[in-house]
DNA sequence: TCAATCTATCGTATATTTACGATGAACGAT
DNA sequence: ATCGTTCATCGTAAATATACGATAGATTGA
């Protein structure tokens, strides 16, 4: 009975939330941040500068892949991450559309 | 172990995924602008747009309340709930800083 | 005082999230 | 062919999130 009525919700807002869902990790924040700053990168990158297991940081970059924040091309043995501009675009304007509907600023 | 060490992030990636964290399911997301809209109203008022049940609906409320994104005053047998402007407002402008530095518009 | 109203909280069930070590798959280099 | 590197996935454990019915507390009105 954990499910949500998703069904009662509009598209916008589900997937809005979904991309927050994505950003509610402190770690997946600092990874986006980290994408950013090294242009692109590989999930050993990552895992240096993160208090986490590879594992672990192995999953937050799949749940960021997942909405589409990030995307990773694989590279011989390695993978080569970087940010999804186009989606992180989407998002910031649905993030703005949502803040300036309802905060007074 | 299913503790984040937190304590190896910034305070504010912390504070900003809390509250992605917030607005992380479409029945808060929902809950905000219904309370932008009708400005101020209670509990009761807000149940009756969701799909959900009324104690449900109460443990939204007190998501947001704790990151402050909402505020309640008691108004006799009832909760008078209202969107928190400086808290929106401060979520606005650090959601904004994330995604102006992460995303290249 | 008693009944009605409103809402938070409790108890509970289930699903999801977070974290890790271990393993396996893919590839490059030797 | 074998080894080392890189990363995803599996298995697992614990915590958190989601949802609901039931109940308790607070207040208003009769």
């Amino acid at each position: 009975m954990a499910q949500a009525k998703t069904e009662e919700f509009t598209k916008t807002d589900i997937w809005l939330a979904d991309v927050a869902k994505a950003l509610s990790h402190p770690a997946r924040i600092r990874i986006l941040k980290i994408l950013t700053e090294m242009n692109v990168c590989m999930c050993g990158d990552i895992v240096e500068q993160l208090p986490l297991a590879q594992a672990t940081v192995s999953q937050h970059l799949k749940e960021l892949k997942r909405v589409g924040l990030i995307q990773g091309e694989i590279e011989g043995p390695k993978v080569c991450y970087c940010v999804n501009n186009e989606t992180l675009q989407k998002a910031k304007k649905e993030m703005d559309k949502l803040f300036s509907l309802v905060c007074n600023c």
